[in-house]
DNA sequence: GCCAACGTTGGC
DNA sequence: GCCAACGTTGGC
């Protein structure tokens, strides 16, 4: 099993509008950067382990929660179709479909985020692609240590 | 709202 | 294949 961390900003999806969907469960949609769906289609497996970054908050950005995959397999993201959705790509076509995506269910709502000014100061975190300066990869690896790192701060 | 860092596009 | 222009991300 690996772990990751998926970003959104919540004013467009938060874990709190994954909590509300059927089953807590949502297509993780509208990811288009290559390195980010390469790790989707490529990378991740049903059961790996989700950290639910919130970027673009108020106050501060922060870890909202777990959540873990849940498709089997990534699939082609439907609103790569849709000439009505922001995410529309008219260079995509089904026959050969350019963006993938995975279900992701949520586990849990942390009682208090962890804000990424704690993140910052925590020296066993330094490594962490978050907070590496210029990163904006928004689906990225997380290394077992750091995940129970940042467990152990939520604790 | 600013802007640095990064990714993508498209002319050549 | 280069690279300038442009668009986006995301912290501050």
């Amino acid at each position: 099993m690996k772990y990751w961390l998926m970003k959104s900003e919540p004013d467009a999806f938060s874990i709190d509008d994954l909590a509300r969907c059927p089953k807590q469960t949502s297509m993780w949609d509208g990811v288009r950067n290559y390195q980010a769906r390469n790790i989707m289609h490529k990378e991740m497996s049903k059961g790996d382990k989700v950290f639910f970054y919130h970027s673009n908050a108020k106050p501060s950005p922060h870890i909202a929660g777990i959540a873990e995959i849940s498709s089997v397999t990534a699939y082609p993201d439907p609103t790569q179709f849709d000439p009505k959705s922001q995410y529309y790509d008219p260079k995509s076509s089904s026959d050969k479909p350019r963006w993938f995506l995975v279900d992701v269910k949520l586990i849990k709502k942390f009682k208090s985020p962890l804000t990424l000014e704690q993140i910052k100061s925590n020296h066993e975190l330094k490594k962490m692609t978050l907070v590496q300066p210029g990163s904006r990869l928004s689906v990225q690896p997380v290394l077992e240590q750091e995940w129970k790192e940042i467990l152990a701060m939520i604790n």
